[in-house]
DNA sequence: ATAATCACCTGCTCGC
DNA sequence: TGCGAGCAGGTGATTA
């Protein structure tokens, strides 16, 4: 489910439901994440009061003043709103109970994601320290990414989806993104030129927060903090489209793995 | 430093 | 209907 825009669309969904409201409890059900929730966490969240909270990258961070609850959501994660005696399903690793009757939870089939303490708050923490900007930011470029591209023998597509170079490109918006561009995802990096790469920066920007407006893109089951679906999947123009007709040309789009993660282009469009 | 591979998990779909 | 193989939104760690 999370790349940048899900994790946006929980964000807004659930901050104004836990803003301002005290933590009275917190309950790990199952700690075994992808890296151990702390044994502390629930002493140090609890009586504290919800500051606000905020997004880097594929991180939510959850402000508590004198320290801070970072989440990430791996693969198949999401948060939601419930009311404090909604029976856990399947998956329900994390309750955080809060004053007004109600509870922030935490799902995550597959445990790729994450909770864990910030105390204090910094962005020094190894997880956000090698970050690279944050593509809606006046930061990120087409100038960065030709700039930081040189003599990188690596698909471009992979070079965007690295988070240090920007964060938050994952799979699909990184496929969708080139084919917005006309690029082909399998040109070195280091080829592409400052032209195209304004062109990618853009193409990145539009798919990012275009995607953010319409509620994210919902692949299965992806509610955001609200339980409402995204709809951004309805347009999709290359990705999960291999064998289909380019929106374009009609030619035949392609599907290739890139490091393990299916691509897909037109080979018409996309040089 | 860069690039490729592995690993962490569960659930779903596909082909036999 | 059952079963194994392969694949899925991410990314740190480990190899060359």
């Amino acid at each position: 489910m999370p790349e940048l825009p899900e994790v946006e669309t929980t964000r807004r969904g659930v901050a104004p439901h836990i803003t301002g409201r005290k933590i009275l409890k917190v309950n790990v059900y199952e700690p075994r994440l992808r890296w151990p929730v702390p044994a502390d966490l629930p002493a140090a969240a609890e009586g504290k009061t919800v500051q606000d909270v905020t997004r880097r990258a594929k991180y939510l961070l959850i402000n508590l003043g004198e320290n801070e609850l970072l989440f990430h959501l791996g693969m198949s994660g999401n948060l939601r709103i419930v009311a404090p005696e909604t029976p856990r399903m399947k998956h329900d690793h994390v309750d955080i109970l809060l004053e007004g009757d109600i509870t922030l939870r935490y799902n995550d089939p597959r445990r790729f994601g994450c909770l864990l303490l910030l105390n204090p708050p910094t962005q020094e923490h190894p997880l956000l320290r090698h970050l690279g900007p944050e593509p809606l930011s006046d930061q990120f470029s087409g100038e960065l990414l030709y700039k930081l591209s040189r003599q990188r023998k690596s698909p471009v597509k992979t070079f965007l989806m690295d988070q240090a170079i920007v964060v938050g490109v994952g799979n699909i918006y990184a496929n969708e993104a080139l084919f917005l561009a006309g690029i082909r995802p399998t040109r070195p990096a280091g080829e592409v030129s400052l032209k195209r790469y304004q062109a990618l920066a853009d193409a990145v920007r539009k798919v990012l927060s275009d995607a953010i407006n319409m509620g994210g893109t919902t692949l299965r089951d992806f509610v955001g903090g609200d339980g409402k679906p995204g709809y951004f999947q309805q347009t999709l123009r290359a990705y999960g489209r291999g064998g289909q007709p380019c929106i374009l040309c009609k030619t035949e789009l392609k599907e290739i793995k890139l490091g393990q993660r299916a691509s897909v282009f037109c080979p018409s469009c996309q040089r």
